[in-house]
DNA sequence: TAGCGACATAGCAAACACGCTATGTCGACA
DNA sequence: TGTCGACATAGCGTGTTTGCTATGTCGCTA
């Protein structure tokens, strides 16, 4: 079994390397997406949407750019602690880092 | 006697032309020194600071950059709609737009 | 009206972001 | 062990950002 969690652990970190992963449409979208895997994703057979999240095909997919360049735009979320991957088996499985992501929102109150 | 306000309206606009203004450490610290003029900059013995904001000059001193280095950092927060800038006589005066800042807070605890 | 101080704009180089194609890696399965 | 599916990485061209110097504009003031 090979398991890896990726996290960045940015729950208190850098604002400006948050700010810099979010100030894009298709990250937004992303982070949009994965609010409701079920609801925003075809079924997978292959690993809790809710628990896991969705995996890279699915979301390049609907990014409708090229595998390489939606694995990026999920990377700099991953990089940037806001979204966590899950490999499992053949897949990637990515989902909203929650913590994180209130954090930037706490954060920006005082901005 | 000329005066122009600049704003671009962005109260409720696109949360991504915001982040893409935010998504700057040098922006980030000129936000942050506009939250109190008077205490961040010199005195100003030509408009009021609080009022009208802290004039081009200071802002491009504090922040250790060429002047039109700053002015641009400037433009790109005024036409994202986070800053405020008020001309008059020979200086320009900048400010923060709190209502807009705080609309982009608030958008951000939906992200 | 000549000149000066305070900005704004133009233009250029370096660095970075973003798209793509090509290729590498890694786990399953025949 | 060979292949295939699902990603990740490499590399490359293009557009954008960020810094600079040089220069334009505008409102005084002499």
């Amino acid at each position: 079994m090979t398991v890896t969690e990726t996290t960045t652990a940015e729950t208190e970190g850098d604002l400006e390397v948050a700010l810099k992963a979010l100030a894009s449409d298709k990250r937004l979208k992303i982070l949009d997406w994965l609010k409701d895997v079920e609801a925003n994703f075809p079924p997978q057979e292959h690993g809790d949407p809710v628990t896991e999240g969705a995996c890279n095909l699915f979301v390049v997919e609907k990014l409708g750019v090229s595998q390489p360049t939606g694995s990026r735009h999920l990377k700099v979320l991953v990089d940037a602690g806001l979204v966590i991957a899950t490999r499992r088996k053949g897949w990637t499985y990515y989902r909203r880092n929650e913590d994180a992501l209130t954090a930037v929102a706490e954060q920006m109150r005082e901005i």
